[in-house]
DNA sequence: TATTGTTATACTCTATAACTATA
DNA sequence: TATAGTTATAGAGTATAACAATA
């Protein structure tokens, strides 16, 4: 198989081998096609979707361990004080140490946080309404199936 | 929907909203997955996924410039330099400098970046049978099929 | 003037280990 | 002793701009 997929337009042809009908380099590709969308579509606020999935998950969930958190999205905790960090600064995010176990951080979004996650709630809609849309509903749905159905096997950690 | 697909055990659930039936954050966990499979049954030898597939499509296109490998990739051409000049130092690949066009360079793999891509084949293939076997013949078709049909569309650069 | 690739810089993500404070 | 999170460090990916050589 050659480039076809892919479109450099008049470009010489690139020979692909199976690497065209490789899921982990179509996951990439899709991945990448995605942050394009998502950045045309939601973001004109330079927060970007795994940031902005980490401050929807704590506004869906507050009180949240932080340990949790990054355990849920595959996180490295080194990381996880970092994002959490700089959400902190720029106001949106809370940080809690609860009595009960002084070692712990718990987490919930401010007001401004909130905000934040519901003024996005529109254009996120928008962005998800267009990716379907290189779908039919069966072939979009299908498609988190099947996703849904790879992650799902054999979840050790 | 809550945590079921993600399977943190007897921890405490997550509330994911909308998160698990999200295009993307179901493309980034299975992309983690892949990685996971791909380390556990290819590489021993610290080449990760991308590199390897920088490396295959060398081999698989002798004489291909560096520019076009990078648009090909969506790697940007000062990212590939430095990636390039590993696989040189490593002795995978050798750079020419074409007479017709003093500007650029073309990229071969060595005797030994051959017989690297050669010697990973066999894993490589295992790996992919793997991945398959999550799904019947059908879904696995399905799902490249959408997959490359969600990349193809609308691919300007 | 435009193009190819390189260098330089900066930021993010990933990975690991050492550390603290609590349990 | 073990656990939760932090700090420190290093490597790799991403993005941008400035640059040299060549067209």
């Amino acid at each position: 198989m050659n480039v076809s997929l892919l479109d450099l337009s008049a470009e010489e042809e690139v020979e692909m081998g199976e690497l065209s009908s490789t899921l982990g380099f179509l996951l990439r590709l899709a991945q990448l096609k995605g942050f394009q969308g998502y950045y045309a579509a939601v973001s004109e606020d330079g927060m970007k979707p795994g940031e902005f999935t980490v401050l929807r998950l704590i506004a869906l969930n507050p009180g949240m361990r932080q340990g949790l958190l990054a355990r849920t999205l595959r996180i490295k905790p080194a990381h996880m004080t970092k994002l959490v960090q700089r959400m902190v600064d720029a106001g949106l995010v809370e940080r809690t140490v609860p009595p009960e176990d002084r070692r712990s951080v718990t987490l919930a979004v401010t007001d401004e946080g909130q905000a934040f996650v519901t003024s996005q709630a529109r254009a996120l809609r928008a962005f998800e309404q267009q990716e379907r849309g290189t779908f039919t509903d069966e072939e979009f749905d299908q498609l988190i199936a099947l996703l849904q159905k790879f992650i799902a096997e054999g979840h050790s950690r």
